[in-house]
DNA sequence: AGCACGCCGACT
DNA sequence: GTCGGCGTGCTC
């Protein structure tokens, strides 16, 4: 099987004396050039257009361990779920070739044999007292243990005191022991965690962790990664990318003594080589990862964790679409090993997979480490309308003027980048929009650029309208957070403010997790008095001296005819909610609404989660839609909009038709244009026993689908864009 | 996916 | 007469 969309794997000699098994690692001419491959299976062709007399000839084989059985079917699962050619599936799963190679041998020291004309010196003396256990060390551990620099264990090298051997290099998270004491656990947290552990070795399981913010969570399912390193397995804890922060691994540290080997988008190549050349050994005993962690050749896997698994983060929206949370259960069962979902508010899906007894269930419904519940007020607009051209209500400000005077902390939260969503000519109302979508520029003052936040287009903010050539004509209409910014400078002028948004910390232009991490520092040694920031702030990092959290604007969700729009409004703003208040000191939330009376704002001021997704559930039923029915999404895209719609009509025609099955479409996609192509999206509905994805292939089989037009299978669409 | 081939328009 | 634009099609 090659890494390319391939559907099915491609024939090769096996040249004499090459030893091939299945699931080896191999190169083999590909055309032109040469590839890595998997070796799928080990037999004659039985494809009546290859002549195997005159078959290419493997090229060589890596040393490494091959591709475990239970990694091949999960590719293979994935590939059928998704309606993607097996091949993409496998490309995830080669993401890291270069841990094909064998890995390099470290250098290391120890006691050579002190020659005649040796220079003593206090620095040379400790480290060769150091060395007299006859252990082989890494300059940089002599270093640092004798507290000299690497000039005097090199020099001890030359003199031939210490000796220079090759070691194996250390695996990534190869030494964590699952016996390390971690810190005590509260009887609930202990009592969850006992339920986690006991399903430890005994097969697939899923259990649904559901825990309030603050209750401790993390430390439990710790406990199941512990279990399993002591069965001799691996974990594997998937997070939503953002949550990948220097607090979580400080957690992780407190509980096993080590770091977790780490696999995510800005993992450089070569931990990257190391990790997956470490998971393929087996050494590496945890990894903590972004969603392709789930990817990794794990020979021999124990458990598996999704933290935050209501995040739509988990949904990779281009190439293979998948749903990480949803492929992980599928990999648990596949190794037959238990994983749990984590969560303080579980998606819909998950809940109601409790309720028919899929998923079992564990509760932690108490706060610990001194968090307290926040009061949740709601700000209703209507009442208490900000003036013109400014988005705080005189609540909200009065609230933070009151939380500053304190000396204590808040936070204004809108989930909305840049200065404001739209720019429009006074004169004759004329909206500056992307040419590549239809979507409106956004202005980013901070950056002095336009900017669209789909495609990345940029420009300068023009000084003539380009419609009816007025000057200084624009104008902003709604708020981003540097529009918040802007207002909060105006009222607390001595505040120390920071914003924060993925474009200007995080994961955008070159910055990465890190930059994320020191601004999380500021806030937490209070070197800042106001936040204002996007979703990036949403996630559970604990500030203690913060105790406001003003909400600019609750209905930006609710807005489009988004399936879960409600569901995932309240759990982000739930989420926030949470970031206020810890310790001695109660947080107070303020969430401005125009629409007080919305359940979701009802769900969060009396805290009634449950009744909120019972109702949020029937709605689901009723309307035969998910959890309670399957959906696919096909996207119809190309540059050329009629060769488009050609497309998407002909598959219309050719859509699979019987009680159980609808078909809605063709539409234009909610961004019917995006970066310059056209979409078209037709919607498959099915009854919950359909077996879906055979008659996706066989309606995508009965149309002719051009070069230039590119049909995408979404197989349980979350994002309706 | 990634590469070569091939057919058209802008140059020496 | 040649270089190179990217549309088309193949890779065991």
């Amino acid at each position: 099987m090659l890494p390319y969309p391939f559907e099915e794997p491609f024939d090769y000699a096996v040249p004499a004396g090459m030893e091939l098994g299945v699931g080896d690692y191999v190169r083999v001419p590909l055309g032109p050039r040469e590839t890595v491959g998997v070796v799928w299976d080990n037999r004659e062709t039985t494809d009546s257009r290859i002549d195997s007399k005159r078959l290419k000839s493997v090229a060589g084989r890596f040393d490494a361990p091959p591709m475990p059985a239970a990694t091949r079917r999960f590719v293979e699962w994935v590939a059928s779920y998704t309606v993607a050619p097996t091949g993409a599936v496998l490309r995830m799963a080669l993401s890291s070739t270069g841990g094909l190679e064998p890995p390099r041998a470290a250098v290391a020291f120890r006691i050579g044999t002190v020659p005649d004309d040796f220079k003593r010196t206090a620095a040379r003396n400790r480290v060769l007292s150091i060395a007299q256990d006859g252990l082989a060390r890494s300059a940089a551990e002599f270093a640092d243990l004798a507290g000299c620099g690497l000039a005097v264990v090199r020099g001890l090298a030359d003199t031939g005191a210490l000796q220079a051997v090759s070691v194996p290099p250390r695996m990534p998270a190869a030494d964590i022991d699952g016996n390390f004491p971690g810190p005590a656990l509260a009887p609930d947290q202990q009592q969850a965690a006992d339920a986690l552990v006991g399903h430890v070795g005994k097969g697939f399981s899923v259990t649904l962790l559901d825990g309030v913010t603050g209750s401790g969570k993390t430390e439990v399912y710790f406990e199941m990664v512990a279990a399993a390193l002591r069965a001799g397995k691996q974990a594997l804890v998937l997070l939503p990318e953002i949550a990948l922060s220097a607090q979580f691994l400080q957690r992780f540290e407190r509980r096993f003594g080590t770091r977790p080997a780490l696999w995510h988008s800005d993992v450089g190549s070569t931990q990257r080589r190391l990790v997956f050349r470490g998971v393929a050994e087996g050494q590496t005993k945890v990894v903590v990862g972004a969603r392709s962690a789930l990817f990794l050749p794990f020979p021999d896997l124990g458990a598996i964790i999704v933290d935050e698994e209501h995040e739509s983060a988990f949904k990779q929206e281009d190439g293979v679409i998948y749903h990480a949370r949803d492929m992980a259960i599928v990999r648990a069962s596949i190794e037959q090993v238990p994983i749990a979902l984590v969560s303080a508010t579980p998606s819909l899906e998950s809940i109601v997979n409790v309720e028919i007894g899929r998923f079992a269930k564990l509760d932690l419904p108490s706060r610990h480490a001194g968090a307290q519940k926040p009061a949740i007020e709601l700000v209703d607009l209507r009442k208490d309308p900000p003036p013109r051209n400014r988005f705080l209500s005189k609540s909200v400000i009065e609230a933070i003027s009151e939380t500053l005077a304190r000396g204590e902390q808040a936070m204004l939260f809108l989930n909305r980048r840049g200065y404001a969503p739209l720019t429009l000519c006074r004169t004759c109302g004329h909206r500056l929009k992307c040419p590549n979508c239809t979507a409106w520029l956004v202005e980013h003052r901070f950056h002095r650029i336009l900017l669209c936040h789909h495609c990345g287009h940029t420009e300068r903010q023009p000084e003539h309208c380009e419609n009816c050539g007025t000057a200084d004509s624009f104008a902003a209409v709604g708020p981003g957070i540097e529009r918040i910014a802007e207002e909060a400078g105006a009222l607390w002028p001595d505040a120390r403010t920071i914003l924060l948004a993925s474009d200007t910390v995080g994961s955008g232009i070159g910055q990465g997790p890190a930059a994320l991490d020191e601004a999380i520092r500021k806030v937490q040694a209070h070197e800042i008095d106001l936040v204002i920031g996007t979703q990036i702030v949403a996630k559970g990092h604990h500030f203690p001296m913060l105790t406001l959290v003003g909400v600019v604007d609750a209905d930006l969700g609710l807005a489009g005819g988004d399936l879960r729009a409600s569901e995932r409004t309240y759990q982000l703003l739930h989420q926030v909610a949470g970031r206020a208040g810890r310790a001695e000191r109660p947080g107070r939330v303020l969430v401005q609404t125009w629409m007080p009376e919305h359940r979701v704002m009802q769900a969060l001021v009396s805290d009634r989660r449950d009744a909120f997704l019972r109702v949020e559930a029937e709605e689901r039923q009723m309307a035969k839609m998910p959890p309670y029915a399957r959906l696919a999404a096909l996207i119809v895209s190309g540059p050329d909009q009629s060769e488009v719609d050609v497309v998407a009509r002909e598959l219309a025609k050719a859509a699979p038709r019987n009680e159980h099955v609808q078909v809605l479409g063709p539409a234009p996609a909610p961004l019917a244009l995006l970066r310059g192509r056209h979409r078209r999206r037709l919607l498959f509905k099915a009854r919950k026993d359909v077996h879906v994805q055979p008659l996706l292939r066989l309606w995508l089989d009965q149309v002719d689908i051009p070069n230039s037009v590119r049909v995408q299978v979404d197989v349980d669409p979350y994002s309706f864009l």
